[in-house]
DNA sequence: GCATTTATTCCATAATTATGGAATTATAAA
DNA sequence: TTTATAATTCCATAATTATGGAATAAATGC
């Protein structure tokens, strides 16, 4: 990921509503939410929240689909990984000492599993 | 993490100056490196690299020190992990089929391993 | 004390970002 | 085609953040 996209997705972050609705669409899982109870959920008014769903769209961590005449957002998984791969790059390049309690620290919330993670060290 | 500290984190991030800093204190490993040096090396005038490092400290993410009449500044490996947590719990909280190509995203930079990562799920 | 080095704070100016009412667009339904 | 719903764009105003020169502070050495 480039820097200046990386900007951008911290950017996008970096704003209490724009965080709340991140994590909203987060939550809801692939299928997303209307903008409509996005807003009224977090009572935002219409035009605001438009601003900030493009912002967050823009950044490449959700993404809009038309459907009837309400318009989705969904988490973009692609665009969010990258970014915390970004994050991690730079914490943990070549440093094991250092980014070693990061992966801790991700195991401890995330999925619990979903393959032996290549039980021996094969270089690539 | 609280709302309003992972806001602050994200408004660290989210300039392309502070990035970079950030990065630069980040490889230099735990001993950090000196404002001047880092002034120097990204061609910032000291006025604002001092504006910059004060943000990167206050969000948690860097931290000086003095060291005779130079100040040091080094990874703040604590409140950087609690950005990642915090990021990461939104988009697996209980959602491994979303969470999971994270942690391979995660895996394929970071420390080399570092334990068997539980080779059996034993719960807790 | 005085000069030097390293870095910060002060502060005015510039630039960017957020807010939300009113107008507008898009879709569907009567 | 008229009305209603869902959401966006427009745009003026407010608020926040960035920039960097000049002044100041803190540590060291003469």
């Amino acid at each position: 990921m480039e820097k200046s996209r990386a900007v951008q997705a911290f950017a996008a972050l970096a704003q209490e509503t724009r965080l709340m609705v991140f994590r909203l669409v987060m939550n809801a899982g692939p299928l997303g939410l209307p903008a409509g109870l996005i807003a009224e959920t977090l009572s935002v008014p219409p035009a605001t929240l438009s601003f900030h769903l493009k912002e967050l769209a823009r950044a490449g961590l959700i993404a809009a689909r038309r459907e009837g005449r309400r318009i989705y957002y969904a988490p973009d998984m692609a665009g969010t990984r990258d970014l915390i791969g970004f994050l991690t790059e730079d914490c943990c390049r070549g440093k094991p000492e250092i980014c070693a309690p990061l992966l801790n620290a991700v195991q401890s919330h995330g999925a619990g599993r979903q393959e032996p993670i290549r039980p021996d060290g094969g270089s690539k």
